[in-house]
RNA sequence: GCGGACGUGGCGGAACGGUAGACGCAGCGGACUUAAAAUCCGCGUCUUUCGGGAGUGUGGGUUCGAUUCCCACCGUCCGCACCA
């Protein structure tokens, strides 16, 4: 007997798709559109299950749109720039361009076997010249609209190897090659200013309905809005030119709590300083670490009492100290501050380390206890008590308290109620090679001047040298000298390159004219915009995301994006990860010795190597090169083929949970397919039967209801829950008439059309389907086959089950009671006493309290 | 350190505030077979004196009723601006 072969029928209904043409995406005005749009790829060369994941999701909701009506756009690209192509340029000596090329043309071939209904006719890798230049031309567009900046901005510096390193290249606080200390530097670069837009991005956050609301939080509290206090202390013994010291508090609230003024050690007046060697040493000091964030909170806190004071607003014999610490941040506020350690972790710290005083501002209602080792730092929201309160005080909400603060100050001129972001400008200068060039020109007589449009894209050089460590372009004997546009002097091509995540930040509108003369056309963007679905991992819910909203926006200013386009993405869904187990084998030098899946045998032994050597199973974990724990897909479709892969990163777990890769969840998976395409099989010479077809059709139905609202909730593990229940009164209806189980055979082939594409085209021929199920119109259930003649209602006495009955469907609660009162098991368990309420919710459960 | 999420049988998970454990995996039992594989059917939280009792990370709270809502704690994961 045949048996399900996906090795030939993949390919058979691949060749057939691709003949039909039918996932070729046409601009047809007469047809409502479906964007449905997976966060594309960095082409390493390898495809894994986590991009299996991903895409499939994708083309489940893709080949669903489709059969709903839609006429959908489902394109593929590559985000080809970065500094994995470098890497190997270093380490093995070829050109990254080749590299990429390379690898796209490997992962685009590991991709095809998949079976996803994608357009691949608007294929394009972000370092084509074809794109980078449209992104230059739109680099000089948003300058000539005010949204491009120049300023000084701290980069990680490698003081051995003389280049700038990216936070990923510093570890624990040294660079990866050098092992030298890594020390912050101010380097002048350029930067988009998306803080002018903070605003609205924050205030359009409201309206995206359609997003996790997890993500939605991040993004708010990234660009962190917050009201303060800005007001000037009067310096005492400061240097000329610093007799007021601006700060910034979002408590002024606690100022009578104030012990210490703290600026950071970029801060100006720092600098001023920097002639005394201590102050010069401390600096040096501070920057002894790297740029981010997370490196800067964590570090032990230290400071340096400059001897200057500062005289309190509120009271001119108060005097404060001024410090410089190292963990004020000169990019927020004013780079300076003053503590309240009673009310501030960090300040308190401080203080204690440094013996500076500790004021209780405000204690918790009634409390008399005061501020020891922890900082009292309640909700904004609670009432709390000011026992050192700026004006009236008594007992008040923090907020209102700020609120009051600010106004006081106002009416007495000390300072303002300001605004401020956490937000800050996009830095987007990289000193590297691999990415797209910053189109301007330095001259020595006209300064900074665009790149005439004519001559874009400015090419990369294709022989440069990675001998030497630092940016290439700056090596490159030729490549940087040009000539002015202006006075036509001779001049300087500027070497930074623009971060990627620029070119991450546009493509899904390039998807929708990938071949337009300019970034956009106007035309297809006003009609494939926005992305309906927007589908990748959570890992990109603040800066792509952040980065690609202001994108649009400016995009809309400069005119290539419809008004309407300036919030991109409609809908997002944000899927977990693909973890496995971890297999290790002790070293010699004691430390775990990482073991591929494909090297452990599973028996009653346990877990162990082929030579016998005891395997210690870990936990599941992302899969990872490191770690070994990787499954690749290539391997899985050559074994299963593509559908069994599909199938199982779509079964089990929640799409937006992680998900893990068990050999026996593949074997399972598997198997399903093949007892479906056995049925098929069965069913399509079946004649007869006599049995009674209702309960089949019935369950067809459901399937329809319940597989239709899973896919529309992203809820795909259920579906396919549903399409096992399916299979299995399929399986059981052995007697029913053969045209109602061929019947029900093509209702399974258009549900799992979209999960398992190429096994629903053949099941969909057996059972006599027209044409492809992949151009068929999706199912439409029949009420009438829903409608429940009765229901069991479970019965409760004080919450906890004790009976059930069965009524007609939609019985009205004296009924029901009656009922109930009169079950033998409630009258037991009532045990002579007297029911005190009953509740009915109908059609569910009944409640007597006693 | 800061911000965000998650936690349910042996395992992955299901459950508009309404029968906790759908569906799948592993396991056990049975059918078919000379036998095995494949396939098909059934059982399946723990505990029990067989009446029942306990049970959704831990401890409280709201409710006729809580996996679901609220508070605190513990653990795991993601992000922190030059990885993509």
């Amino acid at each position: 007997m045949s048996r399900y072969d996906p090795r030939v029928i993949e390919q058979k209904w691949q060749l057939a798709w691709e003949d039909a043409g039918i996932f070729k995406a046409r601009h047809d005005p007469a047809r409502p559109k479906y964007y449905v749009l997976e966060m594309f790829p960095y082409p390493s060369g390898r495809i894994h299950m986590g991009h299996v994941r991903n895409y499939t999701m994708g083309d489940m909701v893709a080949r669903y749109r489709k059969a709903c009506g839609y006429n959908v756009l489902h394109p593929m690209g590559w985000d080809a720039f970065g500094l994995p192509a470098e890497n190997a340029a270093m380490e093995k000596g070829v050109q990254p361009g080749a590299w990429t090329y390379q690898n796209i043309d490997a992962m685009r071939a590991q991709m095809k076997p998949l079976g996803l209904s994608i357009d691949w006719s608007r294929e394009f890798a972000t370092c084509d010249p074809e794109y980078y230049g449209r992104q230059q031309a739109l680099f000089l567009d948003m300058l000539d609209a005010g949204l491009v900046t120049r300023k000084s901005a701290q980069v990680n510096w490698d003081p051995v190897d003389m280049t700038v390193l990216a936070n990923e290249q510093v570890v624990d606080g040294r660079g990866w090659r050098s092992g030298a200390v890594v020390e912050r530097r101010e380097l002048v670069q350029w930067f988009f200013r998306i803080t002018d837009m903070a605003d609205d991005l924050l205030a359009a956050i409201d309206g995206l309905d359609a997003w996790p609301e997890k993500v939605r939080t991040m993004q708010r509290n990234w660009i962190g809005k917050s009201r303060g206090l800005q007001f000037a202390f009067e310096t005492k013994g400061a240097p000329e030119g610093f007799e007021r010291l601006e700060v910034f508090t979002t408590r002024p609230d606690t100022l009578m709590g104030a012990s210490f003024a703290a600026i950071a050690p970029e801060h100006p007046l720092a600098k001023a300083l920097a002639s005394d060697p201590k102050v010069a040493a401390f600096i040096a000091e501070c920057r002894q670490s790297g740029t981010s964030e997370e490196e800067i909170e964590t570090a032990p806190k230290i400071g340096l009492d400059t001897g200057i004071r500062v005289t309190h607003p509120f009271d001119p014999t108060w005097e404060l100290p001024v410090w410089i610490a190292n963990f004020i941040l000169m990019d927020y506020g004013t780079g300076a501050i003053f503590g309240c350690p009673a009310h501030d972790q960090r300040d308190l710290d401080f203080a204690r380390k440094y013996g500076l005083p500790v004021e209780d501002v405000f204690t918790a209602k009634g409390s008399d206890v005061r501020v020891g080792t922890e900082a009292f730092v309640p909700p904004k929201t609670e009432p709390v008590e000011y026992v050192r309160p700026l004006g009236e005080g008594g007992v008040m909400t923090g907020e209102a308290a700020v609120e009051a603060a600010i106004d006081l100050c106002e009416a007495k001129g000390i300072g303002s109620g300001v605004v401020r972001y956490r937000l800050r400008d996009w830095g987007v200068s990289r000193q590297r090679y691999w990415g797209c060039p910053i189109p301007v020109i330095h001259c020595p007589t006209c300064g900074v001047v665009q790149e005439k449009r004519e001559n874009l894209p400015v090419r990369l050089p294709d022989d440069v040298s990675f001998e030497k460590p630092g940016n290439p372009l700056e090596h490159h004997p030729t490549w940087s000298k040009t000539t002015c546009p202006t006075c036509g002097g001779p001049a300087r091509r500027e070497t930074d390159t623009m971060d990627t995540f620029v070119d991450s930040s546009w493509y899904y509108a390039r998807f929708t004219a990938p071949h337009a003369e300019g970034p956009t056309d106007l035309a297809e963007a006003g009609y494939w915009m926005n992305v309906d679905q927007y589908i990748g991992g959570v890992e990109h819910a603040i800066l792509h995301l952040l980065y690609s909203r202001f994108f649009a926006r400016a995009m809309v200013k400069t005119g290539h994006l419809p008004a309407s386009a300036g919030e991109p993405f409609n809908a997002l869904f944000t899927q977990g990860m693909v973890t496995h187990e971890t297999y290790s084998t002790a070293g010699a030098d004691g430390r775990p010795v990482w073991r591929e899946p494909s090297e452990v045998i599973h028996d009653e032994a346990g877990a162990h190597l082929a030579d016998g050597t005891p395997v210690e199973v870990g936990p599941s974990t992302k899969m990872s090169k490191s770690k070994k724990n990787v499954v690749d897909p290539a391997d899985i479709i050559a074994h299963y083929g593509a559908d069994t892969a599909r199938w199982f990163v779509l079964s089990d777990s929640p799409p937006d949970r992680d998900v893990e890769w068990t050999a026996s969840g593949a074997e399972a998976a598997s198997k399903h397919l093949g007892r479906v395409w056995r049925l098929a099989h069965e069913a399509s010479t079946a004649a007869g039967g006599d049995g009674d077809a209702e309960p089949l059709l019935r369950a067809a139905h459901r399937a329809i209801r319940d597989v239709t609202a899973d896919i529309e909730g992203f809820a795909f593990n259920k579906a396919i829950a549903r399409i096992y229940e399916l299979t299995a009164a399929i399986s059981r209806a052995e007697s029913a008439p053969a045209e109602d189980r061929r019947f029900a055979l093509r209702t399974l082939a258009q549900l799992v059309a979209p999960m398992t594409p190429h096994l629903a085209e053949d099941v969909w021929a057996l059972v006599g389907g027209e044409g492809l199920v992949a151009a068929a119109p999706w199912p439409v259930v029949d009420p009438a086959m829903l409608a429940e003649a009765a229901v069991t209602l479970p019965v409760q006495v004080n919450g906890k089950r004790r009976a059930e009955i069965t009524v007609p469907a939609g019985s009205d609660a004296a009924t029901v009671e009656a009922l109930v009162l009169q079950d033998p098991a409630v009258q037991r368990a009532l045990d002579g006493k007297t029911p005190r309420r009953v509740i009915v919710v109908p059609d569910r459960i009944v409640n007597v309290v006693v």
